[in-house]
DNA sequence: TAGACGTGGCA
DNA sequence: TTGCCAAGTCT
């Protein structure tokens, strides 16, 4: 008699799993969703202090709802892929608007929501319902692919396609709640992507990977490629007070509606620099300086920056443009600014060597 | 289908 | 310093 693959994970669950993460406590489908966005492609010790900020300043579905969009980009501002931010509170609005406040309790319905997928949809009915719903994170990808020796890179749709239904199979009827846990915690914390423990893994026994030596090998790496370089021009212009130019992204692209620096990323001499910000920003500006720069590198391509320092001609007022606004240098990166942005504000400036 | 979308940890 | 990758989804 064995047992299946549910029932040892549920049983080491008990032993060894995770049960006081701060989204464990009091699962409401709301608290949940948020943690399952944070969470997806960021890791656990990371999130923990975003959501608890998050949580406290946006304790329901309708205080979300409500929110100026800036305060939500803001509670995000460092952990990256922003358009979760942006979705997230879409989300809220419709269901506060389209389903009375309360969450979905259908797979379909759910994946009708802004950022969520097949994935985030079970975890939910699963965690805070104990709907029976197969979730394939990361993690339990690389469990199954190991388990069931799935070869090939699992972006594939072949490829991901047989992983999701190995998941559909093993997920139990009962204790779904738990197994949605169990299941994610041995790819964690025993099942890891380099080093596994097979020596404590409640399922080497049948773990093909294992029995072939192959858990190195398994899952696939992605196919790799080099990253091309990209330019940019970031525009520090700051004026007798010690206010910095500050302006509102466009939503969409990298670090959409977030705050940042004015950019321009085609290559200009600093001869027409003043010239082209005033065109582009309507703000005068002269004495365009070059500043040193520095290599940023996202996943898909290094992208190198160059802070200019330019000074207002005129005195700064108040401005009728929502994407645009003087704010104390100092206070600047509260405002919600990418990470490289905050490096540039809170750095000793230094005039660049060329 | 493949690329875009961030940041930080780790080796 | 560099490359890889982590509780994925959208276009």
């Amino acid at each position: 008699m064995t047992y299946s693959v549910a029932s040892r994970l549920l049983e080491w669950y008990d032993q060894h799993g995770r049960k006081e993460l701060p989204w464990h406590q009091d699962r409401t489908p709301y608290r949940v969703w948020v943690s399952e966005i944070m969470l997806q492609q960021t890791q656990v010790a990371t999130v923990i202090p975003y959501y608890q900020a998050f949580m406290a300043r946006f304790p329901d579905v309708k205080s979300l709802a409500e929110a100026p969009v800036d305060d939500v980009l803001q509670h995000w501002s460092g952990l990256g892929y922003y358009a979760r931010a942006r979705n997230l509170q879409k989300a809220a609005k419709a269901v506060t608007n389209d389903h009375g406040g309360e969450f979905p309790d259908t797979q379909d319905e759910l994946e009708a929501l802004p950022g969520i997928g097949r994935s985030t949809a079970a975890a939910i009915l699963a965690q805070a319902r104990g709907i029976r719903a197969a979730i394939l994170d990361g993690n339990v990808k690389r469990v199954l692919a190991r388990y069931h020796a799935v070869h090939g890179w699992p972006g594939k749709t072949a490829v991901l396609n047989e992983l999701w239904d190995h998941a559909e199979r093993h997920t139990p009827d009962a204790r779904v709640r738990d197994y949605t846990q169990a299941i994610m915690d041995l790819g964690a914390l025993v099942c890891t992507r380099r080093k596994p423990d097979c020596g404590h893994c409640p399922l080497s026994n049948n773990c093909t990977a294992h029995a072939e030596g192959l858990t190195a090998a398994l899952p696939e790496p992605k196919p790799k490629k080099a990253l091309p370089e990209k330019e940019t021009w970031l525009l520090m212009i700051e004026d007798d007070e010690g206010n910095l130019l500050m302006e509102r992204r466009p939503p969409s692209g990298i670090w959409g509606g977030l705050w940042s620096l004015p950019e321009m990323d085609t290559a200009i001499t600093l001869d027409e620099l003043p010239e082209i910000a005033e065109r582009q920003l309507g703000i005068a500006c002269e004495d365009a300086q070059p500043l040193s720069g520095f290599r940023h590198t996202f996943s898909h391509y290094h992208l190198h920056i160059h802070p200019v320092r330019l000074r207002h001609a005129g005195t700064s007022s108040v401005m009728d443009d929502d994407n645009l606004a003087w704010h104390p240098r100092a206070d600047a990166p509260s405002l919600g600014v990418p990470s490289p942005i905050r490096k540039l504000l809170t750095r000793p400036e230094q005039p660049s060597l060329i």
